[in-house]
RNA sequence: GCUGUUGUAGCUCAGGGGUAGAGCACUUCCUUGGUAAGGAAGAGGUCAUGGGUUCAAAUCCCAUCAACAGCUCCA
């Protein structure tokens, strides 16, 4: 009889049983439950993700992943990426192979086909048909441990320049391959056991792809695809892409008329109509009223600025060449820019008069405009545009009330977010990058404090951040809020920094008790980010259903058994001045039985004026939900609804 | 900026070397008290812009502009 070691095995509810060493992920899964055996993907071991096939021979503490977990649902698709590069080396075997991972929702293969060869979407198909074919092979992932120089020696014979580049930056007995079937891949893993798993793939796109992500370097063809361990859940995904795609901020915003573009005006250079104007005009009100609350000033300044304000600043330095052009002037050697940002501005309104430590904090808000040159392939419906409007404001603050403050402005933001309940947030630490301290202004001492502040206000706000170094403004630290849009795209909207060194360059200062001169710390900070990704972010994530102290249409109007109707008019009239928005509804009356009964969730209230309204100078008003609440006088009917706007703002404060 | 795709009516799109099509929307009229009503008539397009090839270009070629997807970037 063979000699075997007894492992441990310990689970995530803390249970241990014993196994021979050598046990796999596999064996594990079968010992518990023939179900587990189907469904499980990858195994966690000691916290590192394994191959199922893979064996243990130490003590070790394991967590079987399956689908729902993300180390399974990598395994899944990492192994896809594989499957499609044999696929792809099987039909187009001049191909180069550069990388392949799992990404959040599938995965991609970036390769290069050759001179003058490219993919086309047909190649797509063809590619896709390769992968399920050689799927069904039921191929096994064979993990194998190489030395550098045997690696380097095989993929240079390959003439695979792509992966000899990545192997020269490996250690030496770190290297594995993975082979299924004929093709063998340079790969960490884990993979799944077999290509049978993989049962549904569907190829989604072609893009071009900067070698290791770097624009001087050759541009790869990206292919992305998804795959899934059932036809059924294809299906589902396809549709929920689909359902996505009717979330989309430019398709609503145009059937809603409430944002247009011309290329008259210029790219990325929004045009807001009536509806939109509206929309953002009471987001704006709503905010104002919260910041007057917490005490801040609003400030006006002009879209222009002289060079000089931004060579005092350091942007000009920093970004003169990429931002929009320098205007001159009849004036001999005059020079303005348009303002990329408003903290010089506010800077020059602080420096407008001496400062008591018994003024601070002064806050200066604006909704300023500002324009930034951003790369044409960057532009994105509103989400990202060359002239938006920020809800700024610059708060200078004495260093002791800087925690204080940056933890009232998160409260600000979770306000904002309370009221247009955006559950699902992610709030970002940036920090500098400390290998290139060169790209920022300001001393290191500035920095550090900067950092610590953040770090101990979010923390005391109980906000669950993450770090990310390398991503913080050129002049300081800064926590971001990021939503994601309609398909899962980030992007950043509230932001709040904190800066040492603007007020050192305009050299800030402040009389303290001890009468002598101090400089203040400044904040900068915008709750929405800016009013156009703000709207965007909330049509995807509403659907252009609006809650009712925002919606451009609150009531219809609906004159039954008339065509034309002269009182629905004067109604509509005497709405239009309290600033409720109406529509008059006078199209066949069968349509207005149709948005009574299937649209009125959409619409809060529903006016009807029919012959008896008119009789006696009413209208017959119906709320959602509620059915009928009879009729009543225009007047009363606008205190009303005036009423109950102002009690959903007030239970936005007071949550 | 880079790679790829696209640009035809307000919207969604078909077509395609011989001077433009559908559905929805719109206008006028008729019919109809019932869950996206039906009928009749009508209006609306230098087929993104500029150049080239051709007897002839919306169609083929080139350039420009814009949009879309991704990369890079993002004060």
């Amino acid at each position: 009889m063979r000699y075997t070691n007894m492992i441990k095995i310990e689970f995530p509810d803390g249970s241990i049983r014993e196994y021979e060493s050598g046990i796999t992920g596999m064996d594990i899964a079968a010992s518990i439950s023939n179900r587990l055996v189907k469904e499980v993907l990858s195994i966690g071991v000691n916290g590192q993700t394994w191959d199922l096939t893979r064996p243990i021979t130490k003590d070790a503490a394991v967590r079987l992943y399956t689908w729902d977990d993300e180390e399974g649902r990598h395994a899944f698709w990492h192994s896809s990426a594989h499957l499609m590069a044999e696929a792809i080396q099987s039909l187009y075997p001049a191909t180069k192979f550069g990388i392949g991972p799992a990404i959040e929702n599938g995965f991609y293969y970036d390769v290069d086909p050759g001179e003058g060869i490219s993919f086309t979407d047909k190649d797509l198909e063809i590619i896709e048909k390769r992968m399920t074919e050689l799927a069904r092979q039921k191929n096994i992932y064979k993990r194998t441990e190489v030395g550098k120089a045997e690696a380097l020696k095989n993929f240079e014979s390959k003439n695979e320049v792509y992966k000899v580049e990545l192997i020269n930056d490996l250690e030496d007995g770190t290297i594995t391959y993975y082979t299924q079937g004929e093709f063998t891949d340079l790969c960490r893993g884990p993979h799944l056991p077999d290509t049978s798993y993989i049962k549904a793939i569907k190829l989604t796109g072609l893009a071009g792809a900067y070698w290791r992500g770097n624009e001087k370097n050759k541009m790869l063809t990206r292919i992305y695809g998804i795959s899934f361990p059932k036809q059924k859940m294809l299906e589902e995904w396809l549709k929920l892409m689909e359902e996505a795609k009717q979330r989309d901020h430019r398709k609503i915003g145009r059937e809603m008329e409430l944002f247009t573009f011309s290329q008259n005006v210029g790219q990325g250079l929004p045009l807001w109509l009536p509806k939109g104007a509206m929309l953002r005009d009471r987001l704006e009100a709503f905010l104002r009223k919260v910041q007057k609350k917490y005490g801040y000033e609003q400030v006006i300044t002009p879209h222009i600025g002289n060079v000089q304000l931004y060579k005092t600043s350091g942007h000009y330095q920093k970004y003169g060449k990429d931002s929009f052009q320098v205007i001159t002037t009849p004036q001999e050697g005059e020079e303005f820019m348009l303002k990329p940002m408003n903290c010089p501005h506010h800077c020059e309104i602080f420096k407008s008069k001496p400062h008591s430590y018994k003024d601070l904090p002064v806050r200066f808000a604006e909704f300023g405009t500002v324009y930034r040159y951003e790369q044409s392939g960057e532009l994105h419906g509103l989400t990202r545009v060359r002239g938006f409007t920020q809800d700024d404001a610059h708060i200078f603050c004495t260093p002791e009330q800087l925690k204080d403050e940056f933890k009232k402005v998160i409260d600000i933001i979770f306000i904002i977010f309370n009221a247009l309940n955006f559950k699902e947030f992610t709030a970002q630490v940036s920090l500098r990058d400390p290998n290139d301290t060169q790209k920022y202004i300001g001393s290191d001492e500035n920095w550090e404090k900067a950092e610590k502040a953040i770090i101990e206000a979010a923390e005391e706000k109980g906000l669950q951040t993450t770090v990310v170094l390398g991503e913080a403004a050129f002049y300081g630290p800064k926590l971001d809020f990021m939503v994601k849009d309609a398909i899962g795209r980030k992007w950043q909207l509230g932001t709040i920094q904190v800066d040492y060194n603007l007020p050192e360059r305009f050299e800030l200062e402040y009389t303290g008790a001890d009468n002598k001169k101090h400089r203040p710390v400044m904040i900068h900070r915008a709750p929405f980010g800016s009013m156009e990704r703000f709207v965007a972010v909330l049509i995807e994530h509403t659907a252009g259903k609006f809650p009712l102290w925002l919606t451009p249409e609150q009531v219809v109007l609906l004159p039954i058994s008339e065509k034309y109707n002269p009182y629905a008019e004067d109604i509509l009239n005497t709405l239009k001045q309290a600033d409720i928005r109406a529509i008059l509804d006078d199209r066949n009356e069968k349509i207005g039985r149709k948005i009574r009964d299937n649209e009125l969730n959409k619409i809060p209230y529903m006016l009807i004026v029919g012959e008896n309204e008119m009789e006696n100078n009413s209208v017959s008003v119906r709320r959602q939900g509620e059915g009928d609440k009879g009729g009543m006088k225009v007047n009363e009917f606008i205190n009303l609804i005036t009423q109950e706007v102002e009690a959903q703002i007030d239970a936005i404060h007071n949550y």
